[in-house]
DNA sequence: ACCTGAACACCGTTCAAGT
DNA sequence: ACCTGAACACCGTTCAAGT
């Protein structure tokens, strides 16, 4: 991976031109979407997502950053590559090894906490349509045949995936805000019981967690009902 | 407010210099934070946030741009003054005067409603501190002394209103995304389970509807329970 | 087919200068 | 104190030209 950093101690000899193998024949293509999809994401675990620009790719790869557009026809189209392959790090791997509860148990807090480290590439996802997601598409089917499995009604599975999407999204979100998030800070109090209720609630030092399993326990004993 | 459109036949005129009002005294000021504000909000409601600019803002309130920067720091200032103004159109009138569970269903729809019409703001205001924030914080203390009044245990609202709220933005993404987002579209299908599932939940027209209400009333319930 | 180089039409933000 | 005008350091994207 990322064959361009600390790879020996290869020096690039700045002035001696181009040093890009080429093939007798007319050309050796030098981009592809693999290429560009694991630049990108070695850049987004770097600098974040507002520091992947088509520029800083394009250098990462070595290449003009008007190269890229003959892969790809926008800088959507790169997130939508990223977030693909976010998706296969998410473990679907106890669905139809494990009860149900446990199965989405373990899938909804590693999507939570894949999520949460690209909380950026969540208004991509929410929108990007799954044809062009393959990895995307295999869990929706590996949930799908587990739900089934497990006794749902056909017609209520794909709300229900829905609906535990939507809560971790917006929970891996809750878990890159910053602690003083609730901090009031004004003199005068004049929300009492909101701090009151903050203080009697910060007993974990990891409060974006306390409420992910709330709610996740919640959901997950709510839906178990319509499985009998 | 903005006065500057079709405000009766006025045509500004073009080459006689400034006709802003001047008082005697050296300066009368022409910005603030509350002008900003509804100005940016009625620029996202128009073009969205992706046409709200600092420039086009300066436009809109006849200023140059640089003119911002005495009232706000950065733009991120001027999507929590917008934000903060979202929060106050969240109904939460109900809390007080009606069962619990029937205004905290109220609050999320209205929630959900006012936050799928700005989408932008999610990442905005999960990272917002309440500090700067007093509409939001208002809402805080309002649903806090509601679910006390329930007879909730302290220490457990603040969560359960985050676990709300993190399925509400969420859910909010939700109702943005397109209509064939589980388009398949492959002429092989490698997903057989996922489809079929797809084609018996789609009973309603809105299906993020179905999705909302689903995880909406397992929270509900879940939670209520927590009460007595 | 695929890449380069130059250009375009923007961004947000800063800062000396004015009043 | 608050505004203007000019400048800065970027963006994503396009396109004629090369090979």
């Amino acid at each position: 991976m990322h064959a361009s950093r600390t790879c020996g101690t290869r020096t690039p000899p700045a002035s001696e031109g181009l040093s890009r193998r080429r093939a007798g024949r007319p050309f050796a293509a030098i981009l592809d979407k693999t290429r560009i999809t694991s630049a990108a994401l070695e850049i987004i675990g770097r600098k974040g997502y507002d520091g992947l620009t088509m520029a800083g790719l394009a250098k990462q790869l070595e290449v003009a950053p008007s190269a890229l557009y003959n892969h790809v026809t926008a800088k959507r189209d790169v997130l939508q590559l990223a977030e693909d392959h976010l998706i296969s790090m998410v473990d679907v791997s106890l669905f139809g090894r494990a009860p149900w509860e446990e199965a989405a148990r373990i899938w909804a807090w590693s999507y939570r906490d894949v999520f949460a480290q690209h909380t950026s590439l969540i208004p991509v996802i929410a929108v990007l349509p799954v044809t062009n997601a393959p990895q995307t598409l295999e869990m929706y089917e590996t949930v799908t045949r587990a739900f089934a499995a497990a006794g749902f009604p056909q017609n209520l599975i794909v709300s229900s995936i829905v609906a535990f999407e939507s809560f971790i999204f917006g929970s891996a979100y809750d878990v890159t805000a910053p602690d003083d998030i609730f901090e009031a800070g004004s003199t005068v109090d004049s929300t009492p019981h909101f701090r009151a209720a903050l203080k009697a609630g910060r007993v974990n030092e990891r409060p974006a967690d306390t409420a992910f399993e709330l709610g996740l326990e919640a959901l997950i004993a709510a839906l178990a009902r319509s499985l009998c």
